[in-house]
DNA sequence: CAGGTCAGTTCTAAATTAGAACTTACGGTA
DNA sequence: TACCGTAAGTTCTAATTTAGAACTGACCTG
């Protein structure tokens, strides 16, 4: 299976894969999110090759993460800004965050905390069921492919 | 950068990367959750190469999201389960899921629904904050990494 | 005009992946 | 005993991707 293929799957994973499927796409990202938007600030903060941050730059761009803007003429110069589809993509990289912060050991302890920007209070982040409210777990969902009545899942 | 200097970096987003930052690996994981578990499943599924299928399932065994183990001798065949690393990797996954579904058009419409195993209901994924209730978005929220007092990060 | 900045592109060598065949260790069958 | 099949890999070569570094325009500043 190649990128192109993985682009027309059924599962929503492996289409969401084609996009982000990639550690320094995400590492993009995630710097976006911190603020970054211009290619030298890219490749300064990530040590990315010049010539992968430009692929991934434009990976982003035509999966509709990231917007190129230009903010000036002559020279006409670019940046990077998230698009809603970017923003929307939040919660995912806060899920990595907070799953990697448990499950992978560091060496320095903590070391990103996600506060709230009105109490700054620490962030314990959930994924619940938006109508129920009851956390989202192995056991009690089941995935079900269209069409497809009752299989296992979990 | 390199794979083994991604594991030791401050980020959770880069350590979590080290393991998962890679579309075989996160396409594996997946079909864990469907219940998969035997080398030549995964390989049919989902048409890796087998050598590649063996580096991945290997980097998640060693990452601690599989637990390798035998279900026979005489010869002795090995079958990779998901360890409580593995499982609480859930909700990244179903986050990204969720994510594509609404953000990579896909040609065949809705393809997987998750459902509760209660009710039956389909699940509509929100991440929240675990004590406030609130929804985790970048406007509410800021990213501090540790000894650092205040910085933007939206 | 020399030097610097930004956003890339181009180059070669190294690493990774694809695709297919091969290996090991059995168990069953003729 | 010889042959077939299964499971879980390993090994092989060729193609693709990445790393690392230098180069290219198009401008700006002094």
């Amino acid at each position: 299976m190649k990128w192109t293929e993985l682009r027309q799957q059924t599962c929503p994973v492996a289409r969401g894969l084609s996009v982000v499927g990639d550690r320094w796409t995400l590492l993009v990202l995630r710097d976006c999110f911190f603020g970054i938007r211009r290619f030298e600030q890219f490749q300064e903060r990530l040590g990315i090759t010049r010539h992968v941050l430009a692929d991934r730059l434009r990976t982003l761009e035509s999966g509709g993460l990231l917007r190129r803007e230009a903010y000036q003429d002559r020279p006409v110069r670019h940046e990077y800004r998230l698009t809603d589809a970017g923003r929307a993509f939040f919660p995912t990289l806060v899920s990595l965050m907070d799953w990697a912060d448990t499950h992978v050991p560091s060496e320095t302890g903590h070391s990103v905390t996600l506060v709230s920007t009105d109490t700054g209070d620490p962030i314990r982040p959930l994924l619940v069921d938006q109508t129920s409210g009851a956390p989202v777990t192995v056991r009690n969902t089941r995935a079900l492919a269209q069409g497809e009545p009752s299989d296992k899942a979990g």
